[in-house]
DNA sequence: GTAGCCTTGATC
DNA sequence: GATCAAGGCTAC
């Protein structure tokens, strides 16, 4: 027998120096975790729960509304929900692996240690005692306003998990030392107090934007919330070529495979951003579910439409990995659909381009598809509504009220929707003729959007 | 099917 | 050699 692992179970796995690990719950259920597990701390039922289901590539049905609770008692009740939570908290379909080899480690692991060591960091912080309202104002914040639907304060969903936990781009980071952290911004109120509170009074600019005093102050919140590009990229390209050594490994290499690991990558990237994106983390679980299962090919879309807008060249493709494709290397052979989608794209960016769409505004839209009041079922809708006028409102303001310009920015935004229709229609043909990769989290999304009321 | 315990093996 | 996150086994 292994002298080291036995420990485990004795409920000795943990050193004094990962003792602070013990303290956390599973964000799936809330039971207690026992280790890292497919890229978080979770406990030994949901890892277990999430192994044979990605594994035996398990299809469940929800025989509620797909809102079930999942807590330590009723997890066994719906095995649909527990799943989504699953992948929602953040649990990575590839860190199980396909060939089922036992032992070693897997990519995660700096990961797991540069979370290891922002806990350390955060338990010295606690016991230093210097969590006080004046010098961490964010964690004050997310604290006392969001809802946490139940879950536990150590939860990856709870806010302070985002303030503290999360590798944030460094944008984050300005983002929340700026307005929330300003004396009568959005202590203690609602998520609609909050909503209008941090955009009440467009008329005084704000002076600490370094935009100038006639950027809106939303939209300088939302500009802070956008993920850095060059570290995007870097993580990215990184996680890619892994990949494509071990596919080369096994002799499975395809243009195809890598475009959609490369969307699987950039989905990740948005489901973080949405996560730890102002307003939006104040919503309730489920509600944020909705929103992202139901706009996450537009935004998919709209990530790659905008980095041709911002940073392309004309005649060939930017890819999020930074390297750029001539068109004329790109297979026209590959369908109609697909040709379809690329000449539609390539319109799209030719207008933008023209509109002389910025950063800001980009920014702005993308808090309008997130905030999309007419998803059905949503249990904070007013304020889903709300966000979404503040948006536009904001998006107005800062296009200097042209109406011109912003009624051809929203004309543009359903073109970005019929766009999103026709991929996510060509991607469920790709996945039903067994073309996609397997643990894919575009096969999750268009899964769990299919099965949306 | 679930979940607790056990084995494995790459990495440190 | 120790660690620990994978997969496996098995009682329930």
């Amino acid at each position: 027998m292994d002298s080291g692992q036995p420990l485990f179970s004795k409920g000795m796995k943990f050193n004094t120096e990962q003792d602070v690990d013990l303290e956390e719950l599973c964000p799936v259920c809330g039971d207690k975790v026992s280790g890292y597990h497919y890229g978080l701390l979770t406990c030994e039922s949901c890892k277990g729960f999430f192994k044979r289901t990605v594994q035996n590539n398990k299809k469940y049905v929800c025989a509620e509304n797909k809102e079930c609770r999942i807590d330590k008692d009723q997890r066994k009740r719906c095995p649909f929900c527990r799943f989504q939570k699953c992948l929602y908290v953040g649990m990575r379909l590839e860190a199980v692996r396909a060939d089922r080899m036992r032992g070693g480690r897997n990519t995660f692991g700096p990961m797991y240690k540069r979370d290891r060591a922002l806990k350390q960091q955060r338990k010295a912080l606690i016991q230093a005692g210097s969590f006080s309202l004046e010098s961490s104002p964010a964690l004050v914040y997310s604290a006392n306003q969001i809802d946490t639907g139940g879950l536990q304060p150590d939860s990856i969903l709870h806010p302070s998990y985002f303030v503290h936990n999360s590798p944030l781009p460094t944008a984050q980071v300005s983002y929340q030392r700026s307005s929330l952290c300003s004396p009568g911004s959005s202590h203690d109120q609602s998520p609609q107090d909050a909503a209008e509170g941090l955009y009440t009074n467009p008329d005084k600019p704000d002076s600490s934007s370094p935009q100038g005093p006639k950027m809106p102050q939303l939209v300088t919140e939302f500009l802070l919330c956008d993920p850095d590009e060059l570290q995007l990229q870097t993580k990215i390209s990184a996680r890619l070529q892994q990949e494509q050594t071990s596919w080369r490994k096994h002799g499975n290499t395809s243009t195809f495979r890598l475009l959609c690991l490369m969307a699987d990558q950039t989905l990740l990237s948005i489901v973080e951003w949405a996560r730890t994106s102002i307003f939006f983390r104040q919503l309730k679980v489920s509600d944020q579910m909705k929103l992202l299962y139901s706009c996450w090919s537009e935004l998919l879309i709209l990530d790659i439409i905008s980095r041709q807008v911002l940073y392309g060249k004309e005649g060939s493709l930017l890819l999020v990995t930074g390297e750029e494709v001539h068109f004329s290397n790109i297979p026209f052979h590959a369908g109609p659909t697909l040709y379809s989608l690329i000449q539609r794209g390539l319109k799209l960016v030719e207008k933008l381009h023209i509109l002389k769409v910025d950063r800001q505004e980009f920014a702005c839209v993308k808090f309008l598809i997130l905030f999309n009041p007419d998803v059905k079922d949503l249990e904070e809708h007013q304020f889903v509504e709300r966000v979404h006028e503040q948006a536009k409102g904001a998006l107005l303001e800062y296009t200097l009220c042209n109406l011109g310009h912003f009624t051809h920015l929203l004309l543009c935004l359903s073109e970005l929707r019929s766009l999103s229709t026709l991929a996510e229609d060509y991607l469920c043909c790709r996945n039903l003729s067994g073309e996609m990769p397997c643990n894919n989290l575009l096969i999750e999304m268009l899964h769990a959007k299919c099965s949306m009321p």
